[in-house]
RNA sequence: GGCCCUAUCGUCUAACGGUUAGGACAUUGCCUUCUCAAGGCAGUAAUCAGAGUUCGAUUCUCUGUAGGGUCACCA
């Protein structure tokens, strides 16, 4: 706090254009901007662009707020919440913009467009058959007609000379002459072209440094000239390194499969991964750390190590990342995540109450986001949780490569069933803590004959020793949850409790013995 | 085409003139094992190219090459 009395306070904003859903690039300037912003105790401001009436959607506003909340990002300043700085939506400001505008006329810096679009048209074909860069500046009219708000208003660029600038993420920059143009200041709809409502609206709200996109290097000469025009300080540049689509070969954008922020939210990724994830494309600390918290980023988190580079967006990794982070979540958290995703159809069953805690613990190490869950259902490798299953003979009966050189029948499968069913049976059942938490090493609990994964095991191993464990251990997994594949048969059982075992065992055993009468 | 930016394993990256160029994801093999998953161990894999500066370049300079951005009454 009393660190930074000699300095200026921090201001930054976050300025999107309301023209559909926020994706992660966006974000993710967002997200630098607000961990710079919080580490610094500045303050931070959301502005929204609206000037482009054509390309304005309806409803992105709100969008937009929700998607930057639900990763945890906030402002002090902003159109839901308002501030000393009000207005913060660009279309609302108009006077200032009028006020500055005039204020360049007077100074004879700015100055009306006479042109039709046709003519302009035909000047920049001249300047294209010619394989020159079109510049207005060499079209500027001798005498332009007073500017009343019905035609363009442009800068008028007096002196175009090569630009050099210091940016705090990219080094000291330069363009040539080229790059600098009489670019339009109003539009002849009487809204500010972004070139000239965001140097306004950072000058009214006293920001000091800018978050950028990489594509706003090229035009900084103009945003240049317009502050010494206006004579006015500059804020900081912080310009970020693109981010690219997962080909590596362009820019990643809303059409090259840029997702919605909030889709990922839909298919049950957590906001702290997200934010991690982005982070890193771009950022990093140094040394060899990989997974942050959004604290751990924001105690972290300087401009200096912002990259200069590009980098892709690689959703495998970030979904390695997602795991990692969900499996960072209490007990408690994971399942108020996964239950959303839970088929009503299962939720609502009288076996689920008491077996959805054991199933957490299951699908912890194989979920990468908790949408899977659903993969899961559509495979049915969950409904056997809680609903009796239905068998296949040949799965039923192990692979000739599980039974080692062993013979088996139907009938045999039957009768080692019909051992296991009585050991299982002399197991009492359990009435001891939740069997998430129940899972202990060693002999704990093992020979006190409640019903969990260690009793279930010793119960079952000598028959395992004597008939073959792939027989056995095979046979018993398979009655359980009649698919080829799924976890232990000791999980399961522990999970379904002692009741269900024994008449999923028993359903086993007559399906085995039928199938043989039948046949 | 003009102007500009960038360049380390397939991908995200570490290194701020001296390292056997490190980590992670992915991939491959092995171990564990009743299957699947998880886990453990191991392996393959990079400084775009060419000049210079330097005792020494991934690191600094230049050129080339490649990729990207931008040249709107869009932001």
């Amino acid at each position: 706090m009393n660190n930074t009395d000699n300095n200026k306070k921090i201001v930054t904003r976050f300025a999107p254009s309301p023209t559909g859903y926020m994706h992660v690039g966006g974000v993710r300037t967002a997200l630098y901007a607000w961990l710079f912003t919080r580490k610094n105790n500045g303050k931070m401001i959301l502005r929204i662009e609206d000037t482009d009436k054509e390309r304005e959607v309806p409803g992105s506003i709100a969008h937009i707020i929700e998607s930057l909340k639900w990763v945890g990002i906030d402002w002090d300043e902003g159109p839901d919440i308002g501030g000393p700085n009000a207005p913060y939506l660009q279309s609302e400001r108009l006077d200032s913009y009028k006020k500055y505008a005039q204020v360049l006329v007077d100074k004879g810096l700015a100055y009306a467009d006479p042109y039709s679009e046709e003519e302009l048209e035909s000047f920049r074909k001249q300047a294209e058959d010619n394989k020159t860069a079109f510049l207005y500046r060499n079209h500027r009219p001798e005498n332009p007609p007073a500017w009343d708000g019905s035609m363009p208003l442009r800068l008028k660029i007096v002196d175009p000379q090569k630009t050099k600038w210091h940016d705090l993420a990219r080094g000291d920059l330069e363009a040539g002459p080229e790059a600098l143009d009489d670019f339009i200041l109003i539009k002849s709809d009487g809204y500010p072209t972004y070139n000239f409502a965001h140097i306004i609206d950072d000058l009214e709200m006293e920001v000091t440094h800018i978050f950028r996109a990489d594509e706003f290097i090229s035009s900084t000469p103009k945003f240049l000239a317009l502050y010494k025009a206006l004579g006015i300080q500059r804020p900081e540049f912080v310009t970020l390194p693109p981010i690219m689509g997962p080909d590596g070969k362009k820019k990643l954008g809303k059409r090259d499969g840029a997702k919605d922020l909030l889709d990922y939210r839909s298919e049950g990724y957590l906001p702290e991964a997200i934010v991690n994830f982005l982070a890193l494309i771009g950022w990093h600390p140094g040394g060899n750390d990989e997974i942050f918290s959004m604290q751990e980023l924001k105690d972290l988190f300087t401009i200096e190590k912002i990259h200069k580079s590009g980098g892709n967006f690689n959703d495998v990794k970030l979904n390695w990342m997602n795991r990692e982070h969900m499996l960072k979540l209490s007990h408690e958290e994971y399942k108020k995540n996964l239950e959303v995703f839970i088929p009503e159809h299962l939720s609502t069953l009288d076996t689920y109450a008491s077996r959805i805690d054991s199933v957490c613990a299951i699908v912890r190490d194989r979920l990468e986001y908790f949408k899977q869950i659903q993969e899961m259902y559509d495979e049915g490798d969950l409904e056997y949780f809680f609903v009796a299953p239905l068998y296949d003979a040949d799965i039923l009966m192990c692979s000739e490569k599980m039974r080692k050189g062993k013979d088996l029948t139907r009938e045999g499968l039957a009768k080692i069933l019909a051992a296991c069913k009585l050991e299982l049976g002399k197991l009492a059942t359990r009435t001891g803590p939740a069997p998430y938490t129940a899972a202990p090493e060693g002999d704990g609990g093992a020979s006190d004959g409640m019903w969990n994964r260690e009793s279930i095991k010793n119960a079952l191993w000598p028959i395992a020793e004597l008939e073959g464990r792939g027989i056995v251990l095979w046979g018993v997994r398979v009655a359980l949850s009649g698919k080829e594949k799924s976890p232990d048969p000791f999980m399961l059982a522990e999970t379904i409790g002692k009741d269900e075992t024994l008449a999923r065992i028993q359903r086993a055993e007559t399906f085995l013995k039928e199938k043989l009468v039948l046949s």
